[in-house]
DNA sequence: TTGTAAGCGTTATCAT
DNA sequence: ATGATAACGCTTACAA
């Protein structure tokens, strides 16, 4: 039943007439070898097909090759396409991306990350949640290199790549002001999240500043199209409902496209929506969802990069690098139907 | 600058005043230890924060309760909410799952492959191409378990899950041809998949049963929204153009309905589309898409499952479980305006 | 109940 | 140019 066992070093070199050493030097381009040996191993090698065994090169101490990269999870398409990104980068330096997933547990995420530590990844991508200050400590005195990715959390020496949030919910908010709205709901992001904070933070502060604060206004979300759907179901259920909602996540601005489709609502006409990511159904979804876009392939590629370059041995500590964020207004804001005083 | 070395068994050990095999024993739950020692080695293990080295268990021939899965992309919702479902279904047995995309590159898949069963996963699941025929004889040598997920391809002993393609197409072109239309596109999907041969086939069988088979109807796709939207102007822009269009993928309907847009054709008025997959969106970009659905979280955990059988050494060999599609009819389609005699 | 010895497959170092 | 040796960290016999 039991095929036969895997192919070694030592199986190769035994076929090519030489020692295991000589063949890993072969095959790894090593040393100085003579023509006549390389093209025996190299024979050998292709013939038994030999794969080198990842687990015993990395325990000596060498490269996998493998980045190891660990999102929350991988239904939003912000992960799914920040994850192709970060793949695609990794894959034209010549490595390989393994994906990990948290399910938003911190404690099976500690794990996660430690495991990934006890060596398989010759780096790690983290998208972490804000609440990890104590578990970071222990990550910076790891010895595999780590980029953390849209973190914005307490103060830590790792290196940080994301993309800005406050900036450009204000921008958002700012517009639907500007078009005339003054009750303007809000729903939440993850709640772990660093980049749910940050929205959270900038709606707050400019309400406050424009003296539109009503608490009543804000509800719990988790990124999800369906809490988008029940937190605007909360809202529209009000006896004076917002003019506008403000979700934190397209997918969630969808979940608030159904609740006011259930109403018998018109958009824009009747309520302005809009999100945040810019996913890919932001433009198709009529009539287009204003939202706010982060440049996700130019922070995958800059984590990468970082990455690689603290793999190679430069220190990349307290590095911080931010990428803008960008409103896009589509078909889903107007002015309210009856603007006020 | 170098923080210090790994915690390893042997400094648990030494704190604990014990030796490493103890501490491993204690660790795994293996052996008699009495209660004291536990106690003591579970106190030094937490103290030093360790975390076994998972490259060492490995070589070891131990397990690293982790699943390796391959799949072409994650930006197609389908692989996403696999993946997804994949993960959780091993989470609730203890293992992670980490993730490899092949960019849809046989060579690079191969490569991926091949270094995965050089040794950190206790198995694997792939969605492999159709192609890899002379691949696949490897596979079934390899000394870890693999399952394929919705593989379409020659005979293989591998076990196989999957879910059911040909059916559920003809349901789908049996519903557009029961509302009268008679020239009916087709977008086909990645060229190696199995999935995208399957619904081919069954559009090409049940178009030629009809007598309407018509090769011009037909264009190539790759399960993107773009190739949807190149394909479905390709169709409309003939001198007959269809009165209804199955694209291989929801992606691509998504991509068709902004063709129709494009055009000015009102869905379903106009033009009826259908696509494949139910994914999350289907249902929520009007008028509803009607498509084929696969309860994508049945093959997941059925693969999961078969999975670990394999792990603990029952035979899965030959197996194959292939789960029902099923239609799902919303506001996409209906009549054509003219209907043929 | 605990510890000793051996070995998993690879590669860096040092000899030859 | 090639090879012997050792070591990476862990676990499975087996011995005490």
């Amino acid at each position: 039943m039991r095929p036969r066992a895997r192919t070694t070093l030592a199986d190769v070199a035994r076929l090519a007439g030489v020692s295991a050493v000589t063949v890993s030097k072969v095959l790894n381009g090593k040393g100085h070898i003579s023509p006549e040996t390389q093209e025996k191993v190299q024979r050998a090698a292709a013939l038994l097909g030999y794969v080198a065994n990842t687990a015993a090169r990395r325990l000596r101490g060498g490269a996998t090759r493998i980045l190891g990269m660990v999102v929350p999870e991988l239904v939003s398409p912000y992960f799914a396409e920040l994850a192709r990104a970060a793949a695609d980068a990794a894959g034209r330096c010549g490595y390989d991306l393994g994906l990990f997933t948290t399910s938003r547990d911190p404690q099976r995420e500690r794990e996660r990350i430690q495991s990934l530590l006890g060596g398989m990844a010759d780096g790690l991508l983290l998208v972490v949640p804000v609440g990890a200050s104590e578990f970071l400590s222990t990550l910076e005195q790891s010895q595999v290199p780590i980029v953390l990715i849209n973190y914005f959390g307490g103060a830590t020496h790792l290196p940080v790549v994301r993309g800005e949030n406050y900036e450009g919910t204000v921008a958002l908010l700012h517009h639907l002001l500007a078009l005339g709205h003054r009750r303007i709901g809000f729903i939440g992001g993850a709640e772990h999240s660093g980049q749910a904070k940050e929205r959270y933070r900038a709606y707050r502060e400019v309400m406050r500043a424009a003296g539109l604060w009503d608490e009543t206004l804000v509800q719990p979300g988790d990124f999800t199209r369906r809490k988008g759907l029940e937190g605007a179901r909360a809202l529209l259920g009000r006896p004076s409902p917002p003019t506008a909602i403000f979700a934190g996540s397209d997918l969630m601005a969808f979940g608030v496209m159904e609740a006011a489709q259930e109403r018998g609502l018109q958009v824009p006409a009747d309520i302005s929506i809009a999100g945040f990511d810019d996913s890919p159904l932001a433009s198709l979804v009529p009539p287009g969802l204003t939202t706010v876009a982060h440049p996700i392939a130019d922070i995958a590629e800059a984590a990468v990069r970082l990455l690689l370059e603290a793999i190679e041995g430069k220190s990349v500590r307290d590095q911080l690098l931010e990428f803008p964020s960008r409103l896009v207004v589509r078909g889903s804001t107007a002015p309210p139907k009856t603007p006020l005083p």
